[in-house]
DNA sequence: TAGAGAATAT
DNA sequence: AATATTCTCT
């Protein structure tokens, strides 16, 4: 249980000084500008001169940052991947052809409100591994669930090896999936879901 | 400069 | 394990 990887942040968290075992420190981290714009409040200013113990839940540690746009460096949060989602993300690279499926024309293809390139940058990472394991006939259908929820488009894996012959585009029709996404007025009628860890 | 892909972090 | 973030190229 020790060298079990999925707790060791568990356990690094449990080690942590308590909220009373923690100094207060005098430097303030963040400029009162900052401060003001997020709400952010020094809870002992100097009209305690001894910390009391908290009338008020401990406000998040903000730490400086030299950004003149909040919304752009905050952390999204992790979406999930839902077989309904990685439909439409295969739905997309059969679409485009394995070998010009790129992160950004495939999160353009997909049509996803709040879906990032980067989101999509990660799952295709994850997904070419996954279709190097099925040639290679090393597909767990236990590790590999939601992978399997949607079966490779037989066109993927003829592409999927590097071939002067076919890695130029291909467009054969349009998957139905797709479809509704362009008739639908703007976004693709899929919701994105998140997680709350994190 | 954007952005793809691999490596690494959480 | 799943997903995010960073790094390295082009």
């Amino acid at each position: 249980m020790r060298d079990n990887p999925s707790n060791w942040f568990s356990t690094w968290e449990q080690q942590l000084p308590k909220q009373e075992e923690l100094i207060p420190i005098s430097q303030t981290l963040i400029t009162p500008k900052l401060a003001n714009f997020f709400n952010i409040h020094n809870p002992h200013n100097h009209t305690q001169p001894h910390p009391q113990p908290n009338p008020t839940p401990p406000q998040p540690i903000s730490v400086e940052v030299d950004s003149s746009d909040p919304a752009r460096t905050r952390r999204r949060p992790r979406i999930v991947w839902t077989p309904q989602l990685h439909k439409r993300f295969v739905d997309a690279v059969a679409y485009l052809g394995f070998n010009n499926a790129v992160p950004k024309t495939v999160m353009q293809l997909m049509n996803i409100d709040g879906l990032t390139r980067e989101n999509v940058a990660s799952h295709l990472q994850k997904y070419r591994l996954y279709i190097k394991r099925m040639e290679s006939g090393n597909v767990d259908p236990v590790n590999d669930q939601l992978f399997a929820s949607s079966p490779v488009p037989p066109v993927l894996l003829q592409q999927s090896r590097p071939s002067s012959d076919n890695c130029f585009p291909r467009q054969h029709h349009v998957p139905s999936s797709m479809e509704s996404a362009k008739t639908a007025n703007g976004q693709g009628s899929l919701t994105l879901f998140q997680t709350g860890d994190y």
